[in-house]
DNA sequence: CTTGGAATGAGAACGTGTTCTCATTGCGGG
DNA sequence: CCCGCAATGAGAACACGTTCTCATTCCAAG
């Protein structure tokens, strides 16, 4: 389902993304949909959970590069920022779930942004984070999520989310 | 019909906000909402502007205390707080509507987004902000989209958007 | 093998955002 | 006063998320 979501979502965003032709493109019936996801958002913010999880993996296989803990946290967030808007209409997708989330799916908001700011921790150095690390992964976890809003809306354009990544990086990161 | 959505958002959110209901409550037909409001989101977002031009009207005769820009800065984010904290419903739906708004309404979102930083640097200091100065009010309005946006979702509790908000002015302008 | 209960399929039904239709109203120019 | 036309009212109609119903399938326990 997860992977129907995923496919549909690449083709026309949140949209597209309708529950009886997830339902279909799955080979399920839209009941069985419903008994695994509770809501459109929470199916979209699983896929976007899986997502985040394979962007973790591929920064261990190959980590950031750069000398100090500001390049190598622009070097992830340029890296992650590149992959999203690749696929614009999937990350349209799931961003807006995001944005849109009521109560019932803040245990998987949390979730995914707890998968970010540990992405943005495990950039800076090796080992514990200290609290300042922490508040810095989640004030950039923040500015993540509002640029991505931001691109998906139609306000900025894709380079704009990297720049400003960058710009807030290197201003808490010295 | 403004003044409507205002009314039935603070009564239950998102949800309660529902265009038959916006046209009775404004004693209009639902076509005229339409006709004026392309959508739902826009809708909200246009009450969103008049209640953050509001602040930006208190904020001007009552300026923020502070010996230091961060001070100013930290006083004027945290009375943004509390006032949308004390309307928790009618923020919630607000901050729904700037997170899944779609490329139509790019331009009352990108309003929202000019204001609510234009405030910020008011609260740096007289005359022209810088380009840091800019970078930083930026970071920080996203920081507060997000901070929102993990309240209403039921991430966070309503203390952590002020928190999240201080400790972002404070690693922000030294 | 039988049975009972859970999972699933198939699809109807409901609610609400959005669009559409058409009659009515209000008004400025002849 | 009358015409033309834009704005509005009233409500039907449509799309899609969500819920509900009920028959069918699957499987573990006995």
């Amino acid at each position: 389902m997860i992977d129907a979501t995923l496919e549909l979502a690449a083709r026309g965003g949140f949209d597209a993304v309708q529950m009886r032709d997830v339902a279909a493109e799955a080979g399920v019936a839209l009941g069985t949909v419903y008994r695994y996801f509770e809501s459109k958002e929470r199916l979209l913010l699983e896929a976007n959970l899986e997502q985040v999880e394979a962007l973790r993996l591929r920064l261990s296989e190959r980590p950031p590069t750069g000398e100090s803990a500001a390049d190598r946290v622009v070097d992830v967030l340029r890296r992650a920022t590149r992959t999203q808007t690749r696929r614009p209409e999937a990350t349209a997708a799931m961003v807006r779930a995001l944005g849109s989330a009521r109560r019932e799916e803040s245990d998987a908001v949390a979730r995914v942004s707890e998968a970010m700011t540990a992405i943005i921790t495990g950039a800076m150095h090796e080992g514990d984070p200290s609290d300042r690390d922490r508040s810095v992964a989640r004030v950039l976890s923040q500015v993540w999520l509002s640029s991505l809003i931001g691109w998906v809306g139609g306000v900025d354009g894709p380079e704009v989310v990297g720049d400003d990544l960058e710009r807030a990086a290197r201003m808490l990161i010295s």
